[in-house]
DNA sequence: AATTTGTACGAACGATCGTACAGTTAGTTT
DNA sequence: AAACTAACTGTACGATCGTTCGTACAAATT
C-alpha cells in the first residue's frame, strides 16, 4: 500500500515548509540565522511574508526548524554513509572524509552550516544556542565513539576526536574565508598522519 | 616637553571614539559585527545615536574601525609579547600559549574576536570581509614565520601552522559553546605533542 | 450540498534599523 | 571679545524588522 490516503492540503503545506527550510538553511550558512529574515525569505521564494511566518509562529521557531532541517541534511550526507560500514578504521575514515567532502562540495553555499551557526550563537543564550550546542555535542560523541570502535588504537579518544574535528573545521574555515581549496588537502594530510601516529602507539 | 599643546576637543573626541570601539568590539565578539547596532551602542554608552554615528559616517566604517581596534588589542596581547623573545621554539610556544591565554581569559567576552567575525563574514563580500580575511592571512603568516624561525624543525611550516592554529580555534570554539575550560587543556596537549613530533623529525 | 479545516494572502501595527541635518555647547584662534 | 571649529545632541526620514488579524480559497468531512 504505497498510496496511503493523504490530505492534499497538509501535503502542500509540508512541501512549502520544506522549500522554506531548504532556502533558510542556505541563507543561514552564509549570513547566519540572525541574518535570516522572514521578509527576505518570502521575497526570494515568491510567497507572502505572512505565509512564511504562519508556518513557524515566531522567528525563533523558524531558526530552530532551520537547524533541525540542516541537521537532517548533515546526517544524510555525512553520518548515514559512515554507519553503513562496520565499526573500525574504515568507518572512521569514511566519516572524516565524508565531512570534508560535505564541506568541500558546498552542500551549503557558505560551507558547513554548523560551523557558521556555532560561531554565531556560541556566546549567546536561548533555545537556538542550546539546540546548536546539543548537535555539536552529538557530533563530538559520534566521532569519539567511532574512534573507540577502532581496534589497536590505544589513545585518549576524546583527545583524538578534539584534534581530528579541529582539522575539519579549520579546513572549512580557511577554504571559505580565503577561497583556498588547498585547506582540504592540508586537513587530509593532518588527519592521516594523526591517525597513523595513533595506531602505532 | 611632555605636555605638547593639544586641542582639548580633539582629545575628548578620541577618547569617546576609543570607548565606542572598545564596547563595539566586546559586543561584536558575542553578537557579531552585524549584531552591532548604532542605536544600541549609543544607549549602552549613554551618548546620542547621532554622536556615535558622526564618528564613523556609516555602519560599514564603524565595523571596519571595530576590526582595526580589535586587531590592535590582539597584537598587544598576543603578538608583541612573543616578539619580545628571540626567534626559536621559545618564541613559538609563547605565541601559541599567548593566544590560548588571550582566548581563555576572555579578553573579549565572546572569546576570540576574530574567530567570531571570521565565521560571520567568511562567505560574504565587501570591505569588512576583505579586512577580516587580511588579518587572518597576517596571523597565518606570523605563525608560519615563527615556525620557520625554529631550528631542527624540518617540516612543512604551512602544514604545521595549519594544524596548530586548528587546535587554538577549536579550543576557543568548544570552550565558548560548551562552557568547557578543558578544551584548552586538550589544545595544549595537542600543541605539545605535535611540536614534539615535529622536532624529532 | 453544507460545513469544517488548513494554507496562503494582504494590510497594518509598533519598534528599530541606518542615515540626514540643523542646532547647541565648549574649546581654539584671531 | 568675536569668529571659528569640532564634538555632540535632537528630531525626523524611509526602510525593514517580527508580529497580528481578517479574509479568500481549496480540500476534506459531513
Amino acid at each position: 500500500m504505497v498510496g496511503v490516503k493523504v490530505d492534499g492540503r497538509l501535503e502542500r503545506g509540508e512541501q512549502t515548509r520544506r522549500q522554506i527550510l531548504r532556502r533558510a538553511a542556505e541563507i543561514a550558512s552564509v549570513e547566519g540565522l540572525e541574518g535570516l529574515s522572514i521578509g527576505r525569505l518570502a521575497t526570494e521564494l515568491e510567497v507572502s511574508k505572512s505565509g512564511v511566518f504562519a508556518h513557524f509562529g515566531s522567528k525563533e521557531e523558524l531558526q530552530l526548524a532551520t537547524v533541525r532541517a540542516a541537521a537532517k541534511i548533515f546526517v544524510d550526507e555525512v553520518v548515514t554513509p559512515a554507519l553503513d560500514v562496520p565499526p573500525g578504521r574504515a568507518r572512521l575514515e569514511l566519516l572524516l572524509e565524508g565531512w570534508l567532502s560535505y564541506s568541500e562540495r558546498r552542500t551549503f553555499p557558505g560551507g558547513c552550516f554548523f560551523y557558521a551557526v556555532q560561531a554565531e550563537f556560541d556566546a549567546r543564550h536561548g533555545r537556538v544556542r542550546d539546540a546548536v550546542a546539543e548537535y555539536g555535542r552529538g557530533w563530538n560523541t559520534l566521532v569519539r565513539e567511532t574512534i573507540e570502535g577502532v581496534p589497536d588504537l590505544a589513545v585518549d579518544a576524546d583527545q583524538l576526536a578534539f584534534e581530528l574535528i579541529a582539522f575539519l573545521e579549520m579546513a572549512n574555515a580557511q577554504s571559505v574565508l580565503h577561497d583556498d581549496p588547498t585547506a582540504y588537502t592540508r586537513a587530509r594530510t593532518a588527519v592521516r598522519s594523526t591517525l597513523d601516529r595513533a595506531v602505532q602507539a
